[in-house]
DNA sequence: TTGACAAAAACGAACGTTCGTACTATATTG
DNA sequence: CAATATAGTACGAACGTTCGTTTTTGTCAA
C-alpha cells in the first residue's frame, strides 16, 4: 500500500474516535491534526474540504460496521440464532467506539442538514434497514419466524430496542441496561415466532 | 413582566429552534443574535456564558415539555388511555419542533462531554423514566396493567419505541412510520395488560 | 545497489471569518 | 434619577481553506 493510503487510515480511525465522542460536526481539521501529530494542510490535502472528510469518515465507519457486525452474523444459521448473534456484535460494536455509535449520533445530527454528509448517512441507513428486514426473511425461511411476520416492522422493532439501549447505556450508564435489553428481545422475538 | 425576562424568553425561544435543528453545541451566540436582530453582547449578558445558555435553553425546553405533554396527559384517566394520550402529545411535542427533538439530539451530543450541560439533561432525563415508572404504576392500580408488572422495564420499552419513531420519521422520512409505530405500541400494551 | 528524478505527501504561514468572552459606554426602563 | 438593559468595540483563539515550499517516496536506468 503506498504511504498516502496509510496515512488516510490513521486520519480516518481517530477521526471515527473523535465523532464518536464529539459528534461527525465537531471534528476540527485542527484538532484531527493534533491528535495524529502532522500539519493542518497536510491533513487537509487527503480531502480536499471537511464535508469530504466527514463523508468518508462515514464510510469509513460503515466498512467496520459491515465487517465486524454484518459478515460475522451472516455466517451464522439463519433465524433466532442469527438474530440474537447479530445483536451482541451490534452491542459490541457500539461499546469498541470510544463515545456513542457514531450512526446514532449523526443520524440526529444531520437529520435537518442538508448536504453529502446526510445523503450519505440515508443511504447507510436505508441498506442497513434492509439488512434486518433481509435477516428477518431468512428466520422465516428457516422456520423460526412465522410465514406471516412483518419484516419492516421487525426492522422498526430492533432498531428501536436498540437505540433505548444505547441511550440507557451511554448516556444514563443505568445498570440494569442489559437485563432490559434481555427482556425486550425475548419479547420481541416471541412475538415473531 | 420585566424587560428583560421578556427579551431572554425571546431568546430561548430562538435558541430552542436552532437547537432543534443543528444540536446544542452548534447554537452560537453570534448567528442567534443575528436571528433575533439584537447584538451579541446585549445577548451575552443575559447568561454570562455559552454553557448558562445551552443549560437555559434546556430547562426552557424541560417546561414547555412539561406544559405541554406531562401536565395534559396527567389530566386523563389513569391506565391505557392516558398513556396512548401521552404517545399522542409526546408526538405532537417532536413534530411541533423545527428539526428533531431536543432531548434526544442532546441526549447523543452530550453523552460524553462533562460539563454542565450533560448534568442538567441526565437530571431531566432521569425524572422523566421516572415519570414514564409512575404512569405504568397508575395503570396497574386502575387495573389496566397487570399487577406484577416492571414499571422501569415499561419505561424502556416505550422509551425505545420512541427512540425508533424519532428516527424513522426526522431522518428516514418513512412514509409508514405512524403505522410502525402504532402496531409496536399496541403489542407493547398488550404485553402489560 | 545505487543515483537521478519525477510524483506524491507533508509542511508552515497566512487568508478572512467566526468563535466565546471582556470591557466600557449609551439607551431604556421602572 | 438610579437601575437595568442593550450596544459597541476589542481581544485571542480556532475555524476551513489556499498557497508556495520542502521533504519523502516510488520508479527506472546505470
Amino acid at each position: 500500500m503506498k504511504k498516502g493510503q496509510e496515512t488516510k487510515i490513521v486520519i480516518l480511525e481517530a477521526g471515527l474516535d473523535m465523532a464518536s465522542q464529539l459528534g461527525l460536526e465537531c471534528v476540527s481539521i485542527g484538532s484531527l491534526a493534533k491528535v495524529i501529530k502532522m500539519s493542518k494542510s497536510g491533513l487537509f490535502a487527503h480531502f480536499q474540504s471537511k464535508e469530504n472528510l466527514q463523508v468518508e469518515i462515514l464510510n469509513y465507519a460503515g466498512r467496520l460496521f459491515s465487517e465486524s457486525v454484518i459478515v460475522p452474523s451472516l455466517k451464522i444459521k439463519a433465524g433466532i440464532t442469527r438474530i440474537k448473534a447479530l445483536v451482541d456484535s451490534w452491542i459490541n460494536w457500539s461499546s469498541a467506539l470510544t463515545g456513542g455509535c457514531i450512526f446514532v449520533s449523526a443520524s440526529t445530527e444531520y437529520s435537518d442538514r442538508p448536504g453529502k454528509v446526510r445523503e450519505c448517512l440515508l443511504r447507510q441507513q436505508n441498506d442497513w434497514i434492509d439488512c434486518l428486514d433481509r435477516i428477518a426473511q431468512a428466520a422465516i425461511s428457516s422456520g423460526d419466524f412465522r410465514a406471516d411476520v412483518d419484516c419492516q416492522q421487525f426492522a422498526f422493532d430492533l432498531y428501536s430496542l436498540m437505540l433505548g439501549f444505547h441511550l440507557y447505556f451511554k448516556l444514563l450508564d443505568n445498570s440494569e441496561t442489559k437485563k432490559r435489553k434481555e427482556i425486550a428481545l425475548d419479547r420481541l422475538l416471541n412475538n415473531y415466532r
